[in-house]
RNA sequence: UCCUCCUUAGCUCAGUUGGUUAGAGCACAUGACUGUUAAUCAUGGGGUCCUAGGUUCAAGUCCUAGAGGGGGAGCCA
């Protein structure tokens, strides 16, 4: 077989190798699905670079039979071919196979994919075969773009990216059950003469869990460098199950010294515009398949984020809004209360019909670290609510003064000897300071259109499914 | 964790009032067809009816428990 330089096949598809045609190329990928007669064969072959397949013709006469039946959906090939403007309607260029070689086969009665549709449950029990579907390349392919843009966004406006430990000692924000991180014999625990489990023999010397937030660590780091961001994973062992929640998610955690609340809303919203429009850009053909394949009104939607200024609500005047909706609710609605997803739901789909920021939250609903406003009521908390996944940012103009939060730190219960690395940002040179976290999976239901989180992260966790 | 629905061929699903040998489409195999577009057409093989009990002359179908999955809720990002 001649030694032919791959092209890959979004290069082929999008012109950018159109020099090379009628000319001999060679392209790489896993067949999608052959079909055809006894004189010719039509193999729709994917790289995974784009959601798209090239076609390769084969002329049944110029190969061996065996060789062909060979060939089935799933099959990986190498063909050499000549690049030609396709005879077909539904592709611009086609490749005529004139050497092909087999690198490794699909048994068609065991192999799980078929070219026809498979739902999205049955995927999920072959989490390590369906990104070579269309749907999930398409939703892992927006995935990489997301994350690079993020990326970009933040080291654009001069952001470190910071990183916040996995293990940890405390959950002093109470975000959530902690997964427990320890290298003692379950089988032969070490007790105390108390007859409590001796954590000095632990690995670190006391108890440790996987982290549920950076954001303390964050916020030491943007009290030395101004502005960092966080972006890694994140553990929450609270046995959650619904569409939205996973146990090990991804989280982005901004932390900005000298922002107060206004200037950290202001860049929670242009971050999602910026992400949003980043997608409309860089993952056309991706969000076109998907919008085609389940939301028809996908790319409408993401248009209308990044022209649409958010709502700007503060948490008292919610609540007159749905005191005053004649809304019959689940949960009654009464100032101090938390929101429900009803609730939510209300103000972003029914009434403001686009994202809504919502501000000062009674402090009693809200973590200890968070501002307290001059009412004494409430926290100079936020959170951004979107149509259809609700929460999506929650965040927070911190603290800054020691003794209010040395004062809130007591009335929840967390010791303040326990958290003195923490307090040394007070206690040396205090700022105001103010940051957020954003769900990366939440985000990407949202650019994606999928409506069940565990379709846009490539291995899910959830409570009793470990699998892969 | 709570409420609710579901589990029948590799996949998606029918299956009547509890009654003979459990069906269809797709996939797969074989064949037909001179360029297809999730090709088409013909023929064929393929079943632990989720598991364990129970009711009954008789259970895919009714009852109980369990497992797995979907949707909703709570917790949250």
């Amino acid at each position: 077989m001649k030694d032919l330089k791959r092209i890959e096949i979004i290069d082929l598809l999008q012109g950018k190798a159109d020099d090379q045609i009628e000319k001999e190329i060679c392209v790489k990928g896993w067949v999608r699905s052959k079909r055809g007669n006894k004189n010719i064969a039509f193999i729709a072959l994917n790289d995974g670079t784009i959601v798209h397949n090239i076609q390769v013709v084969v002329e049944l006469a110029q190969f061996d039979q065996d060789m062909i039946k060979r060939i089935t959906t799933g099959a990986s090939l190498r063909i050499n071919g000549k690049l030609v403007e396709s005879v077909g309607q539904e592709q611009n260029v086609e490749v005529q196979a004139t050497e092909i070689e087999i690198y490794g086969e699909a048994d068609p009665e065991t192999y799980p994919l078929q070219k026809k549709g498979h739902t999205l449950e049955f995927l999920r029990e072959i989490a390590h075969l369906r990104p070579r579907t269309n749907t999930f390349g398409a939703v892992f392919r927006i995935r990489h773009a997301m994350a690079f843009a993020i990326h970009k966004f933040y080291n654009d406006k001069r952001f470190f990216y910071w990183h916040s430990p996995l293990i940890t000692v405390s959950d002093a924000e109470g975000a959530g059950e902690m997964f427990q991180v320890t290298t003692l014999d379950l089988d032969n625990i070490p007790r105390t003469e108390n007859g409590k489990v001796d954590y000095s023999q632990d690995f670190y010397g006391r108890e440790t869990s996987l982290t549920v937030s950076g954001q303390l660590e964050g916020e030491l780091g943007a009290l030395s460098l101004g502005k960092i961001y966080t972006f890694g994973p994140t553990f929450r062992a609270e046995n959650s199950n619904t569409p939205r929640h996973l146990s090990e998610f991804w989280m982005i955690e901004p932390e900005m010294a000298f922002y107060e609340l206004e200037e950290n809303m202001n860049l929670a919203e242009e971050f999602i515009k910026y992400l949003v429009s980043y997608a409309l850009e860089n993952c056309k053909d991706d969000l076109e398949f998907l919008q085609s394949m389940y939301d028809k009104e996908l790319v409408e939607r993401l248009q209308h984020v990044v022209e649409t200024d958010f709502v700007r609500l503060k948490y008292t005047e919610a609540i007159t809004i749905l005191e005053a909706s004649n809304q019959k609710f689940e949960y009654p609605i009464s100032w101090g209360v938390d929101l429900q997803s009803e609730h939510e739901r209300y103000l972003v789909e029914k009434h403001f019909k686009k994202p809504v920021i919502l501000i000062d939250y009674p402090k009693e609903i809200k973590a200890f670290y968070m501002k307290e406003n001059a009412d004494g009521k409430t926290v100079r908390a936020m959170d951004v609510l979107f149509p259809k996944i609700g929460e999506i940012i929650g965040g927070s103009q911190r603290e800054d003064n020691m003794d209010k939060l040395v004062a809130r730190m007591k009335e929840v219960g967390i010791d303040p000897k326990d958290m003195k690395w923490y307090l040394d940002t007070r206690r040396f040179g205090s700022v105001p300071h103010s940051g957020f976290g954003l769900g990366f999976e939440r985000l990407l239901l949202f650019v994606t259109g999928m409506v069940n989180i565990r379709d846009v992260i490539p291995f899910p966790r959830t409570p009793k499914n470990a699998e892969f």
